[in-house]
DNA sequence: AGATAGATTTTGGTCAGACCATATGCTACC
DNA sequence: GGTAGCATATGGTCTGACCAAAATCTATCT
């Protein structure tokens, strides 16, 4: 196939010629052509191959790049990465970074976190596998030692909650959680506070799990959510009054 | 303040220098420097404000473009853009396509579906309005007409469920369910089948209806699983048995 | 022979200047 | 006053060059 006569011969109004080679090469990527790890040609046999400039091959490298298909390094040829779910949904916070900057674009976020807390503590409470509970006590237990001591609290905090994503068994859940925490995060890291907060959250946990632990969905969706509303109340407080 | 001092300064190794105009142009979009429909200084103009060459200039400017929050066309300055979260989640649908191309990605992303939509009868069964509940009946009246014809009823199909996506007024769900659509979509598009099927996925919706028009979120939740579960048995028998 | 230090080559990052295509806006003519 | 045509602005592309970092090769030393 040639390769330059097919990106020459598209001539979509206004497509960038970069735009068409990047297609292109994404495409090879997620097809298998290249796999993770390899290198990419380099920008002037990709420019011979394509027939176009360098300028037009650096940026469709950049548009990959961009998209976390390739890592690129001075000196180096692009190396192809295949972007888990994580990774995508960390490109979605560059994107939608000012929609949660004012009160109501947090409340949404946050809002979508009790509704799919709530189900997953609804999910563990009818599915959870003992070895889940074991972890939730764990966690739980962690985190009970860690009263006191903000940073750490708030990261046995996450930990606790991290179990439920993960006891569907879907690398999704994961993913989410991980985006949920670093979007969310600053808007209370500077919240000053004391041991009794952390007490307060811990006692959620608690009942959370102890809904769970009696197998009872219904009681483990409200003590979620009880538990999260609250934390959301002093995340709200932290704001601004005129937003 | 010296835009291009502060750019030339910190020596990060391996950043491009675009990338840094690149941030800084985002960071004052989102900030409100710019305005949404304005247009951006032209490449010439950016080129001298931050002492650099166009094609470092260009290179930023494909990094906003691909983030969606500058439009591009020839002859035109850029003109900005926010995105808002249904082009946000458009744009992952690039990263993740690799993801979503065997069966078990497709099985996860339909797993949360099934999750999520789940949750959501739950949730309409509980606090659903009375416009609401006008709304999926309006909806699902649309869908049973459409029985027999593939495209129509896959269309209606889909704007029964939106309705319940819109039901907890949070914005963020009806992107995520635009999300499924398009990346679900194309999975069964070729799926040859009769009005049986429809008659079939119908059925399923109208069983969701009553159960939230009687008030009965566990029913809610189980017709609603019960029917995207089936709906998932015609999907996986599209894929080839190796994957 | 193997390891190490230095020279050469590869390769991404940047710059400069030019030309083309398209959109915009001005100007002169009707 | 409206319209056609010309000048201008602006994005898209190309060419060729230079720099800096990394990789590779080579010669030297142990």
């Amino acid at each position: 196939m040639d390769q330059s006569e097919k990106l020459h011969g598209h001539g979509a109004i206004g497509a960038r010629r970069s735009d068409a080679i990047a297609a292109e090469l994404a495409q090879m990527i997620q097809n298998g052509g290249f796999q993770e790890g390899e290198r990419l040609p380099a920008e002037r046999d990709l420019m011979q191959r394509y027939g176009v400039s360098r300028a037009a091959v650096r940026e469709a490298i950049i548009t990959l790049a961009n998209r976390g298909l390739i890592e690129t390094r001075l000196g180096h040829r692009p190396i192809v990465r295949k972007p888990d779910y994580e990774i995508a949904i960390d490109k979605v916070g560059n994107l939608v970074g000012h929609l949660v900057v004012d009160r109501k674009g947090v409340w949404n976020l946050f809002e979508t976190r009790i509704f799919l807390e709530a189900a997953l503590a609804r999910w563990a409470a009818k599915h959870a596998r003992r070895d889940h509970l074991e972890e939730l006590r764990a966690a739980l237990e962690t985190n009970r030692e860690a009263i006191g001591n903000s940073s750490l609290f708030d990261q046995t905090d996450a930990a606790f909650h991290a179990v439920l994503y993960r006891i569907p068994g879907n690398p999704i859940y994961p993913a989410i959680h991980k985006a949920y925490v670093e979007w969310l995060t600053q808007h209370w890291r500077s919240m000053r506070r004391g041991a009794d907060i952390d007490q307060m959250n811990y006692a959620g946990h608690e009942a959370v799990l102890e809904a769970i632990l009696a197998r009872d969905p219904d009681s483990a969706e409200e003590a979620m959510r009880r538990h999260l509303t609250a934390a959301w109340e002093f995340v709200r407080s932290t704001f601004p009054s005129s937003n």
